[in-house]
RNA sequence: GUGCCGUUGGUCCAGUGGUAGGACAUUAGCUUCCCAAGCUAAUAGCCCGGGUUCAAUUCCCGGACGGCACACCA
């Protein structure tokens, strides 16, 4: 078996995740998380919450995941999310039409020309089939949009969609959280939660899924002055595989921080900033930093608006498997839904000082205009106003033209009241440039459950566990009675394990089978401690356990009184041989 | 979407035109034991639909799901 399999095959007998609604043949692309597999997403969320919203300062919001049609129009989303397809008639290859006519023609963007035209074109420029150069003259071309439609409502009236990011829900709701931000750049707003995409094809595991958890942070900033902390994260060490070595030598290189950023190998200082933040977290979650890199997008395959975009890649089963977006969206989708609402999408910048500066306007006598030109009035004025603008001489003569519905109008320019006043700026509104770290939870989750399996050898016998931190595994503590058949040490391991529920901990509980058996069925789910009441537990003064670190198998005496604080320093990252060095605590 | 291969207890597999067997796991008991021990017993399965047949888990067709390749992955 692979390690995907192998993986894949342990998360589905202990409950990490399995396929959804097997009983009814099942379903591609959904995944159901088990109740480890559960527990272990939801901590690896409480990670990333901690990392990027609470010690980053930020603020995070919980959007809906259906969102009406309007939202996607200007998102880009309903045209983007729209691939052209075409079907060779002879070998059935699909292709992105779009593609093949960008790869045929000069057109940049085919995928504008609308489907009819590609289609045409598809003839016009005598496109064969890439694979078997069958001419593709005449075939139709079909589309698929990868985003789930539904109805809102009664009727088919409100067309909307489940959301194939969760950035949108931020993006959408923007005029209300730079209130919250009190108007000041820059800000960061954080969502966890679940995108949809109806992939043609789901694939292995869960790498390509149609639902999926993302966690998004879309930093707002001002392009013009602000800065990350780059100096945090300075030191770090980035290893990075760069477009330029992708198409080189295809070698990865290792930069701090501060070199890639002085070296212009990342360009976006926000960008190095975050790769050099998620590193570190990377790194806390259990990812091997041995089968990690960062890789940046190549020229063809960056997104027109994205001025730089790096993606962490983890390594599983020899492919490397994009687990997080590092993009700069500038402001891209805050002018877009601007556009298509109206509602203000920008921050007023105060300027240092206010500015004096003259700005001509006109104030058009409209009971003049209004006989004159009647409904065209208003078309008329408001013409003249951005004339003011654009062209202050053209109010030098007795008369102005202007252009209105495509016909030229002339005004007289006493009607205009053309004059150049002298106003006072406190400032400017711009709108913020986003700065985009997106998370795949569900592959990082994949990714530190296939990097922390891990196999050896305990008295002659192979043993499986996986070496998750202790902050991330699902199950904390187990608390085993050496046997089940003296009531005095069930009773003492039962007043154990609420002892430790009632600390926070998630503690499970087995009396079932040998202690080595017990044991084992820890390690595979990876709980990084077992704790054992036994015979000397009941026995002896003081009252006493045994503590069991999986990744050792080495075993400590602790007194029941200090189980509790000796197991809440485990989880937050204290070294079991640390443990050992305490006087109270006997290593066996 | 196309092609190839596949689908049998919870998991991993074997097998058959007369409805199935192993290993591991699970449960109960004995054993009372510190690393998957042993013994006894129990639970539990042929992906779905149609066809051929006296009889289909097995053969044929279709579908669903999975793996791989191609294509796709804003």
């Amino acid at each position: 078996m692979s390690e995907l399999e192998t993986v894949a095959e342990l998360a589905k007998r202990r409950g990490f995740f399995f396929q959804t609604a097997e009983s009814y043949g099942g379903v591609g692309g959904f995944f159901t998380y088990g109740p480890q597999g559960s527990a272990l997403k939801r901590n690896v969320e409480d990670r990333w919450r901690d990392r990027f919203v609470t010690r980053a300062g930020n603020m995070e919001v919980s959007a809906p995941d259906v969102m009406p049609e309007p939202v996607f129009e200007a998102s880009g989303h309903l045209d983007g999310f729209d691939d052209m397809i075409v079907e060779c008639p002879e070998c059935d290859a699909s292709h992105r039409a779009d593609h093949l006519v960008e790869d045929n023609s000069e057109y940049e963007d085919a995928e504008a020309l609308g489907i009819e035209r590609v289609a045409d074109l598809l003839g016009e420029l005598d496109i064969a089939c890439p694979d078997c150069c069958t001419p593709l003259a005449g075939e139709s071309v079909e589309e698929f949009n990868l985003m789930f439609g539904t109805d809102i409502g009664p009727g088919s009236s409100q067309p909307g969609y489940l959301r194939p990011e969760t950035a949108q829900g931020i993006f959408t709701e923007f005029p209300r959280l730079k209130e919250y931000a009190r108007g000041q750049l820059p800000f960061g707003v954080a969502q966890i939660g679940d995108a949809y995409r109806n992939e043609i094809a789901p694939r292995r595991g869960l790498i390509r899924v149609r639902a999926f958890t993302q966690a998004e942070l879309e930093q707002f900033i001002d392009p013009a002055e602000d800065e990350p902390d780059i100096e945090s994260v300075a030191d770090v060490e980035l290893p990075l595989y760069s477009a330029t070595a992708q198409e080189g030598d295809g070698k990865q290189e290792t930069y701090t921080v501060r070199e890639a950023v002085e070296e212009g190998v990342i360009e976006s200082e926000w960008i190095a900033y975050y790769l050099g933040l998620a590193r570190d977290w990377y790194d806390a979650i259990g990812i091997d930093m041995d089968r990690f890199r960062y890789r940046q997008h190549k020229a063809g395959e960056r997104a027109h608006y994205a001025a730089d975009c790096w993606d962490a890649e983890t390594e599983l089963d020899g492919e490397w498997v994009e687990v997080t977006g590092f993009a700069y969206r500038s402001d891209y989708d805050l002018t877009n839904h601007a556009e298509a609402t109206g509602d203000t999408f920008t921050v007023f910048k105060q300027y240092d000082e206010p500015k004096t500066v003259e700005r001509p306007s006109v104030d058009p006598d409209m009971a003049t205009l209004g006989p004159e030109f009647g409904g065209q009035a208003g078309a008329v004025a408001d013409a003249l106003d951005a004339l003011a603008a654009a062209g202050p001489d053209a109010f030098d003569g007795e008369t102005v033209a202007v252009e209105v519905d495509g016909e030229s109008v002339e005004v007289d320019a006493d009607v205009a009241n053309f004059e150049v006043e002298t106003v006072t700026e406190a400032g400017e509104h711009i709108t913020p440039h986003v700065v985009e770290p997106s998370f795949g939870i569900g592959r990082l989750f994949y990714s530190v459950l296939v990097h922390s399996y891990e196999t050896d050898e305990v008295d002659g016998e192979e043993r499986t566990y996986l070496s998750l931190p202790a902050e991330l595994a699902p199950t904390f503590a187990c608390v085993v009675p050496l046997v089940s058949n003296e009531p005095a040490i069930v009773e003492q391991a039962e007043r154990a394990r609420e002892q430790l529920r009632e600390a926070g901990l998630a503690v499970a509980y087995d009396e079932s089978g040998a202690i080595g058996r017990r044991y084992r069925r820890q390690d595979e789910i990876g709980t990084p401690v077992c704790v054992t009441v036994d015979h000397e537990t009941i026995e002896k003064e003081p009252t006493s356990v045994t503590v069991r670190d999986r990744d050792t198998t080495a075993q400590a005496r602790i007194p029941v009184e200090e189980l509790q604080e000796c197991l809440l320093a485990l989880r937050a990252g204290t070294d079991f041989a640390d443990l050992l060095e305490r006087d109270t605590v006997t290593p066996l």
